[in-house]
DNA sequence: GCGCTTCATTGACAAGTCTCAATGCGCGCG
DNA sequence: CGCGCGCATTGAGACTTGTCAATGAAGCGC
């Protein structure tokens, strides 16, 4: 066995002695990008065969905004933010990436976003030229990228209505009944969130102390519980659902 | 000429005698979507000769959020303002599309928003169906969605950038800005909008008191000027971007 | 376990935005 | 031509959120 897990992030694809980046190399490609694009196999795929899966750690940088766009990945484990910082030193997070969500496969020259590691993460890496060759005569992944691509269109277009017009307390409301649609533990209503306090924050376009009073204000009304740092329970989801919608 | 441009958006593609939809004839089918898909033909094409050139009186609807994800639509003239209303009667504006720019090309069986015509619009209109047909062993028309679906993408991640960290003040400057980037106008600084003061400030995430009072302001530091309703004039286009960037 | 560091929470006050209300302005219609 | 209507602008006060500062709680290395 030639090839191991990255540690941290670095190339796994690109040969090691050769200029030449591996994705040309067929076997790679296709197999790399098979996993990458099918969703089913992702998931119980041998890792130790993909060529292209990475590790990274928590807060590390998986690219930055500018950077050219040479790849997308896909999220196996962990989960991944996409920010811009501004001047004024504030950043914005502009998106979570959950397992089997794809990000980074936007058509542009440079990445618009800076994408990290929330937490320790697994990803799949593709070289976009791979899955442009893949997609040539291949409607079914030409379909898929769109589909990833306009799920990731309407979640911003969520994001915005929410920036646009909810307030503090709406925002985190509305913040945790997403977690809740897609919830990956079994356990009604107990959510398991590898973000800091800053993270919400900084993605509900909210200082972090103005999160946190949301978060007691819930706290006190009996609708959710946070026994630990990194866990939220919904104790009544009705009422998260009202507060999300404005009916105070 | 049987077909003529449609006076108010009803249908034009749908043969008017049968169930089945028109696009599946090959001869409009391809004659719209090519239009549709070429840039450069659009401009100067026929329009007679289009069976899927449409036309909308100022707030007329386009479609409506939730309804059946039918067609998609480039603008030829006008504008058009892609929003959703909740519960308490506000609005959020989620894009604005101008001449030349295409919506309601993402992949989902309903539509996420409202598409409205802000003032009269033309528009071209193409069956999904159509499209998706004639992407099928064409990467370039495949590639060319991708590229307006990626366009839409992170112009929603600049909006919600904006949204969720900038003030009235840099949130008016920052749209002015964006609008002179893509001027249809000639003379330079001279911004043509068709928007009320409410479109803008729905698109803001601001009330229009406020965003009227941030106009006042622009004016009073005589970086702008608005000699009618419509038209504003950017006096001082440095002083803008520094206002936008939140060097007060 | 202890101290250190980082993150989370709470409080008091300042600043920005919203709400409500009044006024101004432009435009079409009777 | 003036009237009414819709849209835009301005003002005053209420409310929400941000800022600054202090305290509390949790994780980690020694």
């Amino acid at each position: 066995m030639q090839r191991k897990v990255a540690e941290t992030g670095r190339d796994l694809d690109a040969h090691p002695s050769s200029g030449e980046p591996a994705f040309v190399r067929p076997a790679v490609c296709e197999q790399g990008c098979r996993f990458f694009m099918d969703e089913a196999s992702a998931r119980k795929s041998d890792m130790d065969k993909v060529g292209v899966t990475m590790k990274f750690v928590r807060n590390e940088t998986i690219y930055s905004k500018g950077d050219e766009a040479r790849h997308s990945y896909k999220v196996i484990e962990g989960a991944v933010r996409l920010s811009r910082i501004f001047a004024d030193g504030r950043r914005q997070i502009v998106n979570f990436y959950l397992p089997d969500e794809t990000f980074g496969i936007e058509l542009a020259e440079e990445y618009t976003s800076t994408a990290e590691a929330v937490g320790d993460v697994v990803a799949l890496r593709c070289p976009r030229a791979c899955i442009a060759q893949l997609t040539e005569g291949n409607p079914d992944i030409s379909q898929k990228r769109l589909a990833m691509l306009s799920k990731s269109l309407s979640a911003a277009e969520r994001h915005v209505a929410m920036l646009g017009h909810q307030s503090a307390k709406e925002r985190v409301a509305s913040f945790f009944l997403a977690l809740e649609m897609q919830r990956h533990t079994d356990v009604e209503g107990m959510l398991d969130l590898p973000l800091s306090r800053q993270d919400i924050a900084d993605y509900l376009g909210l200082t972090i102390e103005t999160t946190c009073r949301a978060l007691s204000d819930l706290k006190r009304q009996k609708i959710i519980d946070a026994p630990s740092r990194r866990r939220i329970v919904i104790r009544d989801l009705a009422g998260l659902q009202a507060i999300a919608e404005g009916d105070v």
